[in-house]
DNA sequence: TACTTATATGTTATATTATAACATAACATT
DNA sequence: AATGTTATGTTATAATATAACATATAAGTA
C-alpha cells in the first residue's frame, strides 16, 4: 500500500519532499516531452509548500506574490490542468483544492486521507480497495473508468493533540 | 449490498421509485419532528424527477416553473441544506450536484457509480468497501469520520447502447 | 536568417456555484 | 394577543471556474 500517510501527519524535512516532486516532475516532463515552464513549476511548487490542498485562488494570490506581478485565474488553471494531465497534482472534489501527488508514474487510488482538522491530505494507493471498487462495479456491469475517494476525519496529529472542533491553519 | 442499481440503469415504472422516496421522507420527518415544507418537498421531489444528479441552479429553474414565481438561490439552497441533514439527498462533489438517497434511513457508503454518458448515478452500500476503507483508515491511524467515493465510467445501459462519446441528456 | 507553426501566456469579461446579511412571514406556545 | 422560533423572501456578493481573443515565446523549416 502506497502512501505518503507518514510525511504527511508527521513533522519531517519537507524539503526533500519539496526536492522529490520536482525531481519526479522533471522526469515525467522529459519523458512525456511536456514542457515544465516556470510559470507551471512554481504552481507546482506551491502545491508542495504544505502537505495540505490549496484553492486555485490561493495559488493565485501565493504566485502573484512570488512572481510579484499581478496573475489572472487562467494562468492559475492552466498550469493546474498542465498539472493534473500528468498526474503531477490532484483535485480533491469536494474542496474545491488541488496538491501535489506523491507518486505521479504509479497506478492510482486516488485515496485521500483528508484532516477536518489542519487540513492536511495524505495520499494512498491501495490496491485492495482498487479490487473491491472494480469487483463492485462488475457485479453492477458498471465500466469503471476513474474514481474519487475522499476519506475525511482526524489525522494521527490532532487525535493526539486531541483538537477537536476548530481548523487550525498553522500546521 | 444495498443498491439502487438495478432501477437507475434500466426502464422502470419511476413513479414508484417517487413514491417511495415521499412516503420515506414523510416518515422520517415524523420521526424526527422535521418539518416537510412544500418547498422542501418539491426540492425533494425534482431531485428525484430522474435518477440523475441536478445542480443547484438547475433546481432553482425548475422549482421557479413548479411554483410560478421567482426562486432564489437561498431558497433552494436551504431546502437542499435541510434535505441533506436528514440524509434524504446526498450531495456529488465531483458533479456540484445533488440526488435523491434510495435508502436514507441505511448505514452509508456514499458510493456513487456515475455514468459519463447519460449522467445517472446509482447509490450502493457496500460493507466491504467500508471494512477496506475503515481498515486502511486504521493502519494508517486516521480517524474516519465520513467518506466519499464517487466512481465514474460507463452504466450498463450505456455500455449496451454502445455510446461511447457524448453525454447525452435524454434518458 | 527569416518564415511558419505550434505552444504558452496575457487580458478582459463572464459563467457557475454558494453564502452572508438582513427583512418579513408563518407557526407554535403561552 | 404577545412572544419566541422556524421558515422564507430579498439583495448583494463571495468563491470557483471558463470563454474568447490578443500577444508573446519557442521550435521547426525553407
Amino acid at each position: 500500500m502506497l502512501t505518503n500517510s507518514r510525511l504527511v501527519h508527521q513533522p519531517h524535512d519537507h524539503e526533500r519532499c519539496i526536492n522529490a516532486a520536482l525531481t519526479r516532475a522533471k522526469g515525467l516532463c522529459q519523458e512525456r516531452n511536456a514542457k515544465l515552464t516556470p510559470t507551471r513549476e512554481a504552481v507546482l511548487m506551491l502545491l508542495w509548500q504544505s502537505h495540505r490542498p490549496l484553492g486555485a485562488y490561493q495559488v493565485q494570490g501565493q504566485l502573484s506574490k512570488l512572481l510579484s506581478k499581478p496573475i489572472a485565474p487562467p494562468t492559475v488553471y492552466r498550469a493546474i490542468e498542465f498539472l493534473l494531465g500528468l498526474g503531477l497534482i490532484h483535485r480533491l472534489a469536494s474542496l474545491n483544492a488541488y496538491i501535489g501527488c506523491p507518486f505521479p508514474s504509479s497506478h492510482h487510488s486516488n485515496l485521500f486521507m483528508i484532516c477536518n482538522i489542519c487540513g492536511s491530505a495524505a495520499e494512498l494507493a491501495d490496491a485492495v480497495l482498487n479490487e473491491v471498487l472494480q469487483s463492485a462495479s462488475d457485479k453492477a456491469n458498471f465500466d469503471l473508468q476513474n474514481q474519487s475517494v475522499e476519506l475525511f476525519g482526524r489525522c494521527p496529529q490532532c487525535v493526539l493533540n486531541n483538537i477537536s472542533d476548530e481548523y487550525s491553519h498553522d500546521i
